[in-house]
DNA sequence: ATGCTTATATATCATCTTGATATATGTCTT
DNA sequence: AAGACATATATCAAGATGATATATAAGCAT
């Protein structure tokens, strides 16, 4: 999915900062999609160019301007367009399509190159790890900071996608607590 | 993970040609990795002037030169060192780490912006999709062609690994068909 | 008080990766 | 006999990452 169709959907929860679209892509929605600055700020500036966005810049006494985009009716029609046409093929990508890169996964694969005590500690720190992710994706308390969060957090779309993904990391923690004794016993 | 780290992990099961390497990530052990060739070829020429691999060209009547690279004494060494090294930094990333890259999963979160007769096609189409994967992954059939690839996937690791993301995809599969009114009823 | 860390905020860039394309031949299917 | 698919390497434009730079405020520990 191009960078510019995320910023736009994101932005069809509200008006928001390059900042604050990346903290979008972090916090109860970790887990699904992740941007660097270095592609969401081009991406911003493009859509500003074809007029899919506009932009508010709020010269900030010393601080950095803070720069706030706001989604166009153009954006809007050409957003659902993308998404529409596109659909079909991100349905054959993502979390266990075609661009998969789990460097964990890899190595458990090689795993026969590590001494077998290592595994043993990997294999917990993965196990902390997934459940701080579970916390982090399950978390229904306040969020203060931004409206866009909140917005796509607590939305039907955003409960079903987090649901998801949280299932998933329960049973990828109970295989790997019931079968970890192969990998190094 | 870096692309030459993973071309080592898999000559150390056998040598192989670039091509083979690309077809252990396909097949049995989909959903784990996927490298293009743009990235396997460069890799494998800098371990061929690292000395981590030699390479032996198989002049073929008429074919294209056929390059079967096997790793050295120094690769495997290398290749341990920096699995152990850098075994922690994976800990934290891959399939449901930092570097997610779920398009089906945004796909979804974006849903609203959809027709309703739409969605309904886009997680059948989903469905089958991951069906077919678990099919591939679980297939414990012969394999004629490679050994490379047998040794991998009839490993502790590889059973243990296909077992971790078969058993995802069966969860993700439940939590759809028991889910997918929310998004469009 | 002073220093440390974290949060807010934008920007740039070397290096790496992808996805497409080109080239060439054998084998299998219709 | 034609077309599709598998084997095999190589290149490259376009895009993404991860690091780094810049700047300030707030919180907190010593």
């Amino acid at each position: 999915m191009q960078t510019s169709t995320i910023c736009l959907g994101i932005l069809r929860s509200g008006p928001a900062t390059g900042y604050v679209i990346k903290s979008v892509l972090e916090g109860p929605l970790n887990q699904i999609y992740n941007l660097s600055f270095g592609s969401i700020y081009p991406a911003l500036s493009k859509l500003t160019k074809d007029k899919h966005v506009t932009v508010k810049q709020h010269a900030q006494d010393k601080k950095p301007d803070k720069k706030v985009y706001t989604i166009t009716k153009k954006g809007i029609s050409h957003f659902e367009e993308t998404l529409l046409e596109e659909s079909g093929k991100y349905v054959r990508s993502g979390n266990y399509g075609d661009q998969v890169k789990s460097e964990f996964a890899m190595l458990l694969l090689f795993s026969k190159s590590l001494p077998k005590q290592n595994i043993k500690l990997i294999l917990d720190e993965r196990i902390l790890y997934a459940q701080q992710q579970l916390n982090l994706i399950t978390y229904e308390g306040p969020i203060s900071k931004d409206s866009n969060l909140n917005a796509i957090r607590n939305s039907a779309q955003g409960q079903f996608t987090r649901g998801l993904m949280s299932e998933v990391i329960k049973t990828a923690i109970n295989y790997i607590e019931k079968n970890r004794k192969k990998l190094h016993d």
